[in-house]
RNA sequence: GGUGCCAUCGCCAAGUGGUAAGGCCGCAGCCUGCAAAGCUGCUAUCCCCAGUUCAAAUCUGGGUGGCACCUCCA
């Protein structure tokens, strides 16, 4: 198996820490508004990857954050006059919700912010006792970052020059502008926390380090988990900080290899909340089934910037429709165990850094030569249950093709609707029995008004949304 | 300004030295009462220039054009 390391910049084969088993953590969602098509993007990376390292064997502890202290969290809760729990109660129940509409499966562990302010403290009292943190007159703890030789190197940055000319103008305490705050104080009575260092709340950054300490890290090994993951966003200052703050406050270093997935942008533009072009995925889920968005997501590189649009998530449709026009060819028959040579071609292209692409033409190719052959030898049983197997491995290990062949072409059609539309095909087929052509026409196009279009064959008639 | 990424058929998109996957759209055909679905066939030399090499979309240099991060952000 291969993996991109966004840090060294370069294609890497995965070898694991301990023999078989795979410990991944990857950067949740701060619980304070719904999820964009952004979080659905990282989650959908996440759990792909956790799926493939599955299918090579690897036993997997994936750990994804819930990020439940933060400012915007409190200042929604102020806003809306709300206890701060139901808030982040609220967000992280409709997350969980909405991931689960497009297919992510649930993390291993999924570690709270407000669960680990002991593990957070403890981290911190570590950094001050080793002279990487110090506590200003107001309360404050920062990370000493010209304490740390390596600080910058994740990120490949260098020091900004202007730096320190901002250090005049700053009114912080501060010992340098890039030192990062590990601990908040808080003098007034919103939300704080106690801690030896005061009341407070505790830095974004120092969580996810507190968290794979807690939840991951084995205390002999040279790093702390296998594989970090997150936006690309998150490389800096994020990532950089999480990892200086493991460095210096432990004795291993965070990450032996870490992703991040790209960007996902709207007609072009990025997708921010001051620019009012934020997609929420309860949005989405409204006008698209959860499935053609999960297909469509994961369609392109993960690593590549995304740009959605409705006509490719249109063609996406009809991508995955083809999976499961072919599922109902065969629904009702069983799958034969045997691996065939196309599930081993997709997992070895899945496993070269999760191409997806390649993955995809084997696919249709798969699904083109079973379409042929069931066209001109209908009977063949063998090759039928080898198709079905192949069907549920790319339900197993890309999470496509999971529903009910017939419920999924029926997205959004009730059931007032659906039995209408029942009753005109019984019609039809009685005016067609009678080769009363004209009149089984005019009944396609009652039919076709429902927004669906119809097809003959040899099991019966079949409607699917368009 | 600093750092980094990218540029492949009308559209989406794989491919990192060996002679351009796949999908959508389009055209032709088979099938069909006609359709739809399905199947078959057809459609690019890889932004520009120069270089390295027996050989480059793939490496190097220079241009042009996009984008990202440097601030909370998936």
């Amino acid at each position: 198996m291969f993996i991109y390391d966004s840090v060294q910049k370069t294609k890497r084969e995965f070898k694991s820490l301990q023999e078989k088993k795979v410990s991944l953590y990857v950067c949740g969602p701060t619980v304070y508004d719904d999820a964009h098509l952004g979080h659905a993007k990282s989650a959908l990376v996440f759990d792909l990857l956790t799926r493939v390292l599955t299918a090579n064997g690897y036993d997997v502890t994936y750990a994804r954050n819930i990020t439940d202290i933060d400012d915007k969290i409190i200042k929604k809760a102020l806003e809306q006059k709300k206890d701060i729990k139901e808030i982040t109660d609220f967000y992280t129940e409709a997350f969980h919700k909405e991931m689960a509409s497009i297919g992510v499966e649930r993390p291993t562990i999924e570690p709270k912010a407000t669960e680990s302010l002991e593990t957070m403290t403890e981290l911190i009292q570590k950094l001050i006792d080793s002279n990487h943190a110090y506590a200003t007159a107001e309360g404050d703890v920062y990370f000493d970052t010209a304490s740390d030789s390596e600080y910058l190197k994740l990120s490949s940055r260098v020091q900004e020059e202007d730096d320190k000319v901002q250090r005049v103008e700053s009114s912080s305490l501060k010992k340098n502008p890039a030192d990062f705050a590990l601990w908040k104080s808080v003098k007034d009575n919103t939300v704080t926390f106690d801690s030896p260092f005061g009341k407070g709340r505790p830095g974004w950054h120092l969580e996810c380090s507190a968290m794979i300490e807690k939840h991951l890290a084995k205390p002999d090994a040279e790093y702390a988990v296998d594989i970090h993951g997150g936006g690309a966003d998150l490389l800096f200052p994020h990532h950089e900080n999480e990892a200086a703050q493991t460095r210096c406050g432990t004795n291993h270093a965070l990450a032996n290899y870490w992703m991040h997935n790209g960007f996902v942008n709207i007609d072009g533009e990025k997708m921010s909340k001051s620019l009012g072009n934020s997609f929420f995925l309860k949005d989405a889920l409204k006008e698209y089934d959860g499935e053609v968005l999960r297909f469509y997501l994961l369609s392109t590189h993960y690593r590549s910037n995304f740009n959605f649009n409705t006509e490719d998530l249109a063609t996406s449709k009809k991508r995955l429709d083809k999976i499961y026009r072919l599922k109902k060819r065969l629904f009702g028959l069983a799958e034969n165990c045997e691996p065939t040579k196309f599930q081993e071609h997709l997992l070895e292209s899945l496993s070269d850094d999760m191409n997806v692409s390649s993955g995809l033409a084997l696919i249709d190719e798969m699904i083109s030569h079973a379409n042929e052959a069931l066209d001109t030898a209908g009977k063949h049983k063998v090759l039928k249950r080898e198709v079905i197997s192949n069907l549920s491995y790319i339900e197993n290990i890309l999470g496509f093709g999971v529903k009910n062949a017939f419920e999924y072409f029926q997205f959004g059609i009730d059931e007032d609707t659906k039995s209408r539309i029942d009753d005109l095909i019984v019609k039809r087929n009685e005016a067609k029995k009678e080769k009363n052509f004209e009149a089984s026409d005019k009944l396609r196009d009652e039919i076709l008004a429902f927004g669906v279009s119809i097809m003959d064959t040899a099991q019966g008639t079949f409607w699917e949304k368009v």
